[in-house]
Parts: structure tokens; sequence; C-alpha cells
DNA sequence: GGCCATAGCGCG
DNA sequence: AAAGCGCGCTATGGCC
């Protein structure tokens, strides 16, 4: 069963409606003056006797709602987010791009003029604009007259209508396109709880560590000792005058007055320069890198009570990854996790899926001989025993580069050795990169769609549609002063769709993983109910209702059902709990990563191996 | 003053 | 000739 949810920012509360599954109406829509006491009342406390037939909240979108829930302290099991299932419903019909709101799909389904979306807003810093209990509606301007409740309903009864369109066609790709929404909808509620959470950051700690490499900060806000020094030094080394290292182009003239010629000062180009100031140049660059995007002031903006408090944005890269707004929240530097500390009496799980774009193009090809190596614990080790005659860096420089469409260097005889062994690897991945160079789309194993090429890459590479074929592209690259030509803009649009059937499929796997976790924690028992995970998936992941927490009756004393997901970085997610809790969340990250892989591939011999570290400090992790 | 493109580097 | 994929953020430098 649903329970429609829009706020109603009049009353200061809500108005629901019950649904069932296909979105036909349960009863009279009613309006609540406290949302927080009403969710409360009715979501079950404890997951674990939700047997498949738990309420699924319907919302516009997450952000939107759940955000003033997770601050009153509820926490609700599974959501439908209508906004990120429209933008994948859309993606999926080869509409990608098209307004995703509520406004949006409700004026498409009646035939009124679509509003565009609204922009992306600002990140907010912690302790600003805390007080709303609803974010500002993403609705791009609510028609006058619109109820939003009744949009609401219809426009999700439309997205099942489609899914079960979509069914009809395939029911194995809708069984992924449905199972693409429950995670979706699962990785925004974590999401909101993981920015409500935050993580936990210990300022001393960090300013400790920024005067141990920086050296003092300047009192006029100037950069620190040691970057002053090291400006002196590289002046020095060029012969006396001042210079600015950040400044490409000061460093790019003051090598030119040396004799050297450079294309630019990236550091691997650097790295082949013999001249006094290289060194210094590249310690520079590391430590400006630091004082300006992770110094003092990046910590007085985004910590606050002991938490780093970013943004994050579920499905905010095309490949379905999470993006973050502020704070740079997915590019913390190695040295800074240092910072990252546990609360007294508690500790981290941190794991990573290792290796996990690799094993995922296994997963997805089929490929027989790269699965069974993908069942091994170090794939690479196992792909260069059976075909780079135990040459290990070689096998890897192979299969990234098959991955990311390297075309030069010491992958190619690699790729060839990699094309003799795994075929069925290597076409999956070469389809992918033919269909992109000849403008098509492609999708995830779940059913993400790519977007498609612009409209000026379709001119420009062969004056035809996206999708409609790729004949004549390489005809006047040679004529072309820009972007070194048509093929070349072909081929970059190859490697892009190459790149994202793998990208896109990991990033499923790795929110599935995260939902099931989720749930898993929630249950209390952290899935502990038996081996080899006799419950279906939980954390709101299964679709039409397979979902609810697994396990019955977990010990509370263990304080799982008190452990915090509190960052989640591509391949690795990061759990706070209490330190008796740690080994079963530990355990609870495995049976998660396993139960995405019988969720997303079934019957397969590739593993998903997480990497599992219990530790005080982020930075002592793996 | 603000806007925008580019360079560069952090993360996966 | 030869460019491996995806991001966010900060700085510079040219522009109005």
């Amino acid at each position: 069963m649903l329970i429609a949810v829009v706020p109603d920012v009049a009353a200061g509360g809500a108005r629901l409606r019950r649904l069932d599954d296909s979105g036909a109406a349960l009863g009279p829509a009613w309006t609540v003056p406290d949302l927080a006491a009403a969710v409360r009342a009715i979501e079950p406390t404890d997951a674990s006797t939700v047997d498949g037939g738990g309420v699924r909240w319907l919302w516009p979108a997450t952000a939107e709602v759940y955000t003033g829930l997770v601050r009153e302290g509820v926490r609700v099991d599974r959501c439908h987010d209508l906004e990120l299932t429209e933008a994948l419903l859309l993606g999926y019909d080869g509409r990608w791009g098209e307004p995703r709101s509520l406004a949006a799909g409700w004026a498409r389904l009646t035939g009124g003029r679509v509003p565009a979306d609204p922009p992306a807003r600002q990140a907010v810093p912690p302790g600003d604009g805390q007080g709303a209990l609803f974010e500002p509606a993403a609705a791009g301007g609510a028609p006058a007259g619109l109820d939003p409740l009744t949009a609401l309903v219809e426009v999700y009864a439309d997205q099942q209508a489609r899914l079960a369109a979509a069914a009809a066609a395939s029911p194995e790709a809708a069984r992924r396109l449905r199972l693409l929404v429950a995670a979706e909808s699962a990785g925004a509620l974590i999401a909101v709880e993981m920015g409500h959470y935050g993580l936990p950051w210990r300022v001393d700690v960090h300013r400790d560590l920024l005067v141990e490499l920086l050296g003092e900060p300047s009192p006029v806000g100037g950069p620190p000792r040691r970057l002053v020094e090291l400006s002196a030094a590289i002046a020095a080394a060029f012969g006396g005058a001042p210079i600015h290292p950040e400044s490409p182009a000061e460093v790019l003239r003051a090598f030119s007055r040396a004799g050297i010629s450079l294309p630019s000062t990236r550091a691997w180009v650097l790295r082949g320069v013999d001249h006094p100031a290289v060194p210094l140049l590249l310690e520079y660059k590391e430590l400006h890198r630091i004082w300006t995007a992770h110094g003092w002031s990046w910590c007085q903006q985004w910590v606050a009570g002991g938490r780093f408090h970013p943004e994050y944005v579920p499905g905010g890269v095309v490949s379905g990854r999470w993006a973050t707004r502020g704070g740079g929240a997915l590019q913390i530097p190695r040295v800074v996790r240092r910072a990252v500390r546990a609360d007294p009496g508690w500790t981290f799980v941190v794991a990573d899926a290792g290796q996990l774009e690799p094993r995922i193009l296994a997963a997805v090809s089929g490929d027989p001989r790269m699965s069974r190596a993908a069942g091994e614990g170090d794939m690479y080790e196992a792909l260069a025993t059976e075909a780079f005659g135990g040459d290990r860096a070689r096998a890897k420089v192979a299969l990234l580069g098959a991955m990311y469409g390297q075309t030069g260097g010491q992958a190619v005889p690699a790729l060839a050795a990699l094309r003799g062994s795994y075929p069925v690897a290597l076409s999956y991945v070469e389809d992918a990169a033919r269909t992109g160079e000849a403008g098509g789309l492609v999708r995830s194993w779940l059913g993400r769609t790519c977007p498609p090429p612009s409209a000026s890459w379709s001119a420009w590479a062969g004056g035809g549609e996206a999708g409609s074929g790729g004949e004549g592209f390489e005809g006047g690259e040679s004529s072309s002063g820009y972007g070194g030509g048509r093929g070349a803009a072909a081929r970059a649009r190859g490697r892009f769709t190459r790149n994202f059937v793998i990208q896109a499929t990991a990033a499923e796997w790795a929110i599935s993983m995260l939902a099931l976790l989720r749930g898993l924690l929630a249950g209390g028992s952290a899935g502990a109910a038996g081996p080899g995970g006799t419950a279906g998936p939980g954390g709101g992941v299964g679709p039409d209702g397979a979902g609810g927490a697994v396990g019955s009756g977990g010990d509370p004393a263990t304080g799982v059902d008190r452990a915090e997901l509190v960052f989640f970085q591509h391949d690795e997610v990061v759990v706070h709990c209490p330190v008796e809790a740690a080994p079963v969340v530990a355990a609870a990250v495995e049976r998660a990563g396993d139960q995405a892989r019988r969720l997303l591939f079934g019957a397969t011999s590739v593993r998903f191996p997480l990497k599992v570290s219990i530790v005080d400090c982020y930075g002592d992790a793996k």
C-alpha cells in the first residue's frame, strides 16, 4: 500500500491519500496538521514486523518532504520518489532531459504547458536555513488551480502504467526497471539521512593537521607559512623574480625563460622535467590544493557541531552516481580523512567494493571465463594467471583500457591479449562504443539510459538525428580545425557510452547494496536470520512489496539499530556505530553486497567482495 | 563589480 | 599526432 503525501504549506501540515500499488485511491484524501506525527503513527517502528505489505510513501521529491521528517526524528522504510522515477522513465523512452517535476509530469499528462525544472539550488552550509519543515517546493511554479495531491496520484498512476507497458514488451526489462526505481528511491531516503547525520569531523584534529602540513595560518588571511616559503624557494630556483606558483601562465613563462618549453603545468608533465623548481612546484600544488579546498575556511564553512554536512544528490551524475552540493564531499583528500574520527564509544565500519567496475563488466557481459576470474578475491591476479603470463599489472592496464576506451600506449598489445581470452566481455564494451559512435543510446543493466549526444554533436558528426545511424563520420576529418575532427568527436562519444554501461551498472549495484544494508541495520539484527539471506531484499529495494527488513527479533543490546550510514562515495560506504555493534555491522555489509549481487545478476559466478575495516579514524581505513 | 571559460587537481 | 571514463571545486584571466 502507498500513502501519497504533499506538503500543505499554508496549513503547515500535509495532505495524504491511501493508494494501491497501481495508484488507485483506497479512500478519501485527508489533511494532517503535523506530518511528522502522522508518519510516526503510521510507519511501523520495527520494520521486521513488516512482511512484504508495508507502507510505501509516495511524494514528489524526497529531499522536499523527508528532510523535515528526519529532522523531527522520523524514519520511513520505503518510498517512491516521483521526480527521480520520472527522470528514469523519460530517459528510458529516449526523452532524456525533459523536465521531471510533478508540475511537468502533470502538464504532460493533461496537455498543459510543461514548465522547465527550476535551477539547482545553491549548496546550503550547515546552520543556514535549518528551520523549515519542508524544503522549498521543487515544482517549477505550480500552475494555479493545480491540486498537487491529485497531480501526484495521477502522475504516479501514469508511471505505473508506463512500467506495465514496459513489462508487456519485456518482463525482464521491466523487472529491472522496477528494481532501479526502487533502488533510486531508497537511495534518496539514505541521502537525506546521511546529510542529516553528517560525517563525524574533529575540527581540532583538522586544524592540527593543517598546521602540520601548511605551517601556521597567516594572521592577515594570506597563504600559510609553508606556502610562502615554497613560493620564495620556487622564485629562487627560477633566478629570483617573484612568482605566483598557482598561476599556470606565470609558471610556463618562468620555464620558458629557463629555456624549457612545456605544453602545460600539469603535475605529470612537470614530473618529466629536470629542473630544481619542479619538486618544489609539485609540493606547492599539493599543499595549495589542501589550503584552498580543505583548509581553515572550508572547516569553518562546512563543519558544524562536530559533523561535516554535505548535501547528497542521488542521480546527480548521468551514470546514476550520486553527486554532492557543497563542501566537495566526494573529493576529500586522503590525508585530510585523518580528521574523521568516531565518537567516544563508537567506531567506523568502512567498506569498499574492490575492483567493482571490472567485476561489473564480467557480470553484464556474461563472459564465462572472465566471470570465473571475477569469482576470485583478486580478479586482476586471476586474469594475469590465465591470460597474461602472471603479469598482474598488465592485466589491470588491459582491463581498465577496455572499459575506458584507451587506444594508445601500453594498453594496445594488452588489449589484444584480453580480446583473445575474453572475447565476450570485449564485444560487450565494443558494441556499446560502436553504438555511441553512431549517435545511439545505451542502457545500464537495470535500464538507466545514457543521455543523447548534444544537438551540436549530431549536426557536427553526421547531420542526422541521434540514433539514426553513423555513416559518414570519417568524411572530412582532416579538414577540421576543431577537436581533432568528426572522427574524434564520434570516438569521444564512443568512449562515453562504452564506459557508461559499466559505470552506471556499478552505481546500481552500489546503491542496491547500500539500500539493502540500510534495511538490515534497521531490522536490528542486521539480517542474522539464517545463512545466505533467506529473506527478500530489505530496505525498500525490492519492487512491489517484496521488501521489508530481514531477520526476526534482533538483539538491541548490540546497538546495531543505532548504526548510522554517514558517508558514501561511489563504491565505498562508512557506517558510524557503537563499538560493540561493529562486528555485526561488518557482517551485514558483506551480506548486503551478496544480496545486491543476486538481486541484479541472479546466478553468476562473479563476486563483489567488500574490503571491510573497523577503525576509529577514517584515515586508517584500507 | 559580475560572468564565463579554462586549467588544474582532488576523488571514484 | 593522439586525446581512458565520470564528477566538484578553486584559481586565473579575459570579458563586459
